[in-house]
DNA sequence: GCCAACGTTGGC
DNA sequence: GCCAACGTTGGC
């Protein structure tokens, strides 16, 4: 079992939003980073666990953790006009861009905030990328030793 | 293949 | 709103 951070603008799709779905199950749509989707498509299985992190908020942080509930398939949202992740040069006989199902495991009573965790960025989370100095990845993966350290600041 | 221009991300 | 970082685009 792997694990992984999806970051989501709250103001786009939050934690209570995914905790509002049905079997508070959704699909993670609108990645359009390749590096993300090779994670994703590649990499990702059932069962994988990740974080749910809010990003460009008012205070970013680590809000929950999600079950992968279903494997890597075509993102429908890249064919469609009217979406605003839709991209004109994909192709739905040859899919550039793929979605994950994700269910919601835990929504964390207390955040852990983008600043705690820089407080462990030379310690307990060296190397964490989420912490790298330019990071802009949207889907990445975290090591066991690290999940389990944030874990244990919640 | 190079690289400048441009758009996006995301913290502050 | 600002700005640094980075990915993508497109001319050459």
């Amino acid at each position: 079992m792997s694990f992984w951070l999806f970051k989501s603008e709250p103001g786009e799709f939050s934690i209570d939003d995914l905790a509002r779905k049905r079997s508070k199950t959704e699909h993670w749509d609108g990645v359009r980073n390749y590096q993300a989707r090779n994670f994703m498509r590649d990499e990702m299985r059932k069962g994988d666990r990740a974080f749910f992190y809010h990003s460009s908020c008012a205070e970013p942080a680590v809000v929950g953790t999600v079950r992968i509930s279903r494997e890597a398939y075509p993102d429908h949202t890249a064919f469609d006009p009217d979406d605003s992740h839709f991209d004109p040069k994909s192709n739905p006989k040859q899919p550039t861009w793929f979605m994950v199902d994700v269910k919601l495991q835990e929504r964390f009573d207390r955040p852990v905030t983008l600043a705690e965790l820089k407080r462990y960025a030379d310690r307990e989370l060296a190397g964490f990328r989420l912490l790298a100095r330019g990071n802009r990845l949207s889907v990445m993966p975290v090591t066991e030793s690290h999940w389990n350290f944030i874990l244990s600041l919640r």
